[in-house]
DNA sequence: TTCAAAAACATTGATATCAATATTTATAAT
DNA sequence: ATTATAAATATTGATATCAATGTTTTTGAA
């Protein structure tokens, strides 16, 4: 059997590196990401943590599955993201009455206050990311949320 | 003094979801990434490990800190990505000659061989992938690429 | 009603990520 | 030649991420 162990094609790696939209959003993702880790520092939190503290922010009952679902991650992603800010004082997780499968995450006083802090620090940020944008963010923003929307179904696919 | 424990005003909880360019690029990171990893799961390797292999396809002699450079990660992260690697034998580290503190990543054999498995999955995923985003796959990537883009000099900015 | 299937959540193990920091080596200034 | 500084990499500790799997509770079908 003939095994190849040559590299691959220089052209073949150009490419891949020139035209991979999944290598391009890591990068994109994580450089925001630091940016807005950065921002949101002094508050000790992290871009995820004041992400899923939003979406607690509404009145909304919720539970962890549906915050899974809206923040794009796993339902263990989730369990393991509300632990640490559980530790923090920042979430508490209540029973559900009818259901006692489920635990409903919500907003402590100090998360609320936290989010009070925290908006400014992120209209700051993404106001100074949005002038660097230079009027792209809408466009990025729209071509991102189709990268996120769910695949379309295709006879090829087995989900 | 007064401590605010209301929660935030919904106008402005629905304005940060609905334009938070960090969360957008977060959420359609994972999407890509998840989607990536289950392509590259019968080869053993993730998404990550991909770019990085592909970047050690090119034949230039490449340092630990060139690598994080150019996947947009931190140095740190790099050497924890090549350790993993390195148990898989798919990577080796060679000292450099002149320069002692310098470690040259190369690919072994396996790994230029598991290249060559990975690059027709890669191009029928990220086919499929066009075909869902009808067209848009240059505009996305050019959004991508500008949000991974170095943040230009500003005079309120301290780097 | 009983029982199998589904739903909600948690646990484990692995990679991924970065900040802070440490170590080793090279370079540049004195 | 010494020494201070810089550069390259590694280590530690924390959050982040998911697949695989387990547990408890609910739901639906026979």
């Amino acid at each position: 059997m003939i095994e190849a162990v040559s590299p691959l094609p220089p052209a073949d790696v150009l490419h891949v590196r020139d035209t991979c939209l999944c290598f391009a959003a890591q990068r994109a993702a994580r450089k925001l990401a630091r940016r807005f880790d950065a921002a949101f520092r002094p508050l000790g939190i992290t871009n995820n943590q004041f992400s899923l503290m939003m979406r607690l922010s509404v009145p909304k009952p919720t539970t962890v599955s549906e915050l899974a679902d809206f923040l794009g991650i796993d339902q263990t992603t989730t369990t393991a993201a509300l632990k640490a800010l559980e530790r923090g004082q920042l979430v508490i997780l209540t029973p559900d009455d009818k259901d006692k499968r489920i635990r409903r995450p919500a907003l402590t006083a100090k998360g609320a206050n936290l989010m009070h802090a925290a908006l400014p620090i992120w209209r700051a940020e993404h106001a100074q990311l949005d002038v660097e944008l230079a009027g792209k963010s809408t466009v990025i923003r729209t071509a991102l949320d189709r990268l996120a929307a769910p695949t379309p179904p295709s006879p090829n696919r087995k989900d």
